[in-house]
DNA sequence: ACTGGTATCAATACCGGTATCGGTACCGGT
DNA sequence: ACCGGTACCGATACCGGTATTGATACCAGT
């Protein structure tokens, strides 16, 4: 393997200093037009690409922007890094992923090798850090943003919505469409803070009427191996359980969407009228839900919005030294009734 | 913002040389035992935690494999990354994912990119880079593992199956159990090199039984803003389209699973027998599909393994600095008719 | 006491870029 | 002819680590 070509190399064919084609290459000026193309043919032709080692080292300066998901599976994530990268299309920075599996061991040792890299700015999610965690974001120098949640304290700039409230919200909105027999069925709840956050704030709106889950599925049952099937599968086999044990309730709420849809799918095959006999509510508003429009009623959540918006903040910061966007944005997740919706009111 | 530590501060304040600090660190020998702890002890009192650049550049070594996706928004990739990143969970190595939107122009410059980060190792979704960009993978000088597809020339090693031939084989069995009015859906073609060849060879093995599709939807058609939608729902316009115009097609070949699953979701609230009526045929064996279990054939693809195997490929690749795995892995996609198959003969 | 070997450490020279700053050439104005 | 200003360029000194080499101390063997 024959040795890299480096700029000196680049120089050498177009017969200047390093310096010179440094900028030139880089677009810096003091260069004149004659030379910025002498040197761009050279490099082109010797195959040259640059070295961010060199480059970033020597001028303390990276265009990396940190993005730290807790899952790759589950498709909202994906989605979150797809905004990011969207947002920063087009601008120098670029987004390097991190997987966190929902292990705040994992999270902190992501963390701290991608500030090995000295990012430009950082974007986590999740708003829950453990102290050691929130101190080394603190200390990072750098803008961060948490997305995805607000129900906490955020370290720096936040953007998402809470959780809490959203679950508060679709019960109340459900409650008033005339349901009263919930059931809960979730999975995975230990791990994932948020979904456990929106329980609790279903759980408080039905408090507040009195009422309480009828039944709940959690996936501490044995009833499904959680990690041997898909989302899908285990909503549709908890739904069934739960509808088993508890025929009456009238709706069942999902800790997403992916769960409630298998959960429709169960209804369909047992030739359960959805959502007359029982209503279906998930979350987050997934395109998995439009096979059956209108079938489960969701709070939709603008996934890659908050990527997007948590770039660009990202960007402003860097740009101004001071993010002029404000701290804290707030995303609140619409409330689609679907079906539900026709007997009382019609939002959209 | 405070200057950042550097090892010097930490070998000042262990009171022993850089040098031998860089080493304790890092567990290379010749440092005693009570310098290792008093170097580390220091390091964790002054928040020291290394510079990557400098490291790299100084070692000419980096931990770094270069993961390159098409996109983000088709859950089969993220699965993909998810793969790589648990094979290389434990090791050294460390992943650094780029997308591509399926442009190549974006594949070369995102390849260059990567490649200005020295990696260890590059797995490349696809087989059919242009010229430019092949000649970029070949004088890299590092591993080279291009998955997901095996028509064409792989540049080093590959790992994945025939697309063609995968297309090709689902034709022949669903063939066998007597269907004979296919038609298909797809879109994005033109982008999705690998589904269009999975589209050929399923139209070359119908010619062999002088057949071939009664009727095409591929997005090119306006009926459907492939952008504006979920692939479920459009699956189901698709569908609703296909059907509408013949309804005497007794089997939809689909491009994904996806897309198959918004047709069965068409399907059935329109009360068509499925597969009695028609018959669905996907592609990945996605858990979506789980949903109504036996109702939509596909060809279950391995990907996570696929993933797995590529970062693995590597790290021997690395070792050994020869790759004894091979240089070809071919994880043939495994055929699920569902219920088609009990009519005939039954598989699993 | 002398020699060779081992363990441990530090000084030095880079890695491949970029910031900085001091030239040089050339221009128009007087 | 002289001067200040501008455009352009290159030598040099780093950036923060690591590979390499050489030095030192200490020990066992003879």
């Amino acid at each position: 393997m024959k040795r890299r070509k480096t700029l000196a190399d680049v120089a050498a064919a177009a017969g200047v200093s390093k310096m010179t084609a440094s900028r030139a290459l880089r677009g810096d000026k003091d260069v004149s037009q004659t030379n910025i193309e002498r040197v761009k043919q050279a490099a082109r032709e010797i195959g040259y690409y640059g070295n961010q080692f060199a480059s970033s080292l020597s001028s303390k300066h990276t265009d990396l922007i940190g993005v730290v998901v807790p899952s790759l599976s589950n498709i909202v994530f994906p989605q979150v890094m797809s905004g990011v990268t969207d947002a920063l299309k087009g601008t120098l920075l670029q987004p390097v992923f991190g997987v966190t599996d929902y292990d705040p061991e994992t999270e902190y040792e992501t963390l701290r090798n991608m500030l090995s890299w000295r990012p430009a700015g950082l974007i986590v999610t999740g708003i829950d850090q453990p102290p050691e965690t929130r101190q080394l974001l603190k200390d990072a120098g750098v803008p961060v943003v948490q997305i995805m949640d607000i129900d906490g304290h955020p370290v720096d700039a936040c953007i998402g919505f809470s959780h809490s409230e959203a679950g508060h919200d679709i019960a109340v909105a459900l409650f008033e469409t005339g349901l009263r027999r919930f059931g809960y069925v979730g999975r995975n709840l230990d791990k994932d803070l948020r979904a456990a956050k929106r329980k609790q704030g279903f759980q408080s709106a039905l408090r507040d009427h009195g009422l309480a889950f009828a039944d709940v599925i959690d996936g501490s049952d044995l009833a499904v191996d959680a990690t041997a099937h898909s989302a899908v599968e285990c909503g549709r086999r908890m739904t069934a359980d739960i509808l088993n044990r508890r025929p009456d309730l009238d709706c069942i709420y999902f800790s997403n969407d992916d769960l409630a849809f298998g959960g429709l799918c169960h209804c369909i095959a047992a030739g359960i009228d959805v959502p007359r006999k029982v209503a279906l509510a998930g979350f987050n508003g997934l395109g998995i839900i439009e096979g059956f429009p209108g079938k489960i009623a969701t709070s939709r959540t603008a996934r890659k919005k908050i990527g997007k918006l948590a770039a660009r903040m990202i960007l402003e910061t860097l740009e101004h030294s001071t993010a002029e966007m404000g701290k804290l944005h707030i995303l609140k997740p619409e409330i689609s009734l679907g079906e539900l919706a026709v007997t009382n009111d019609k939002p959209d």
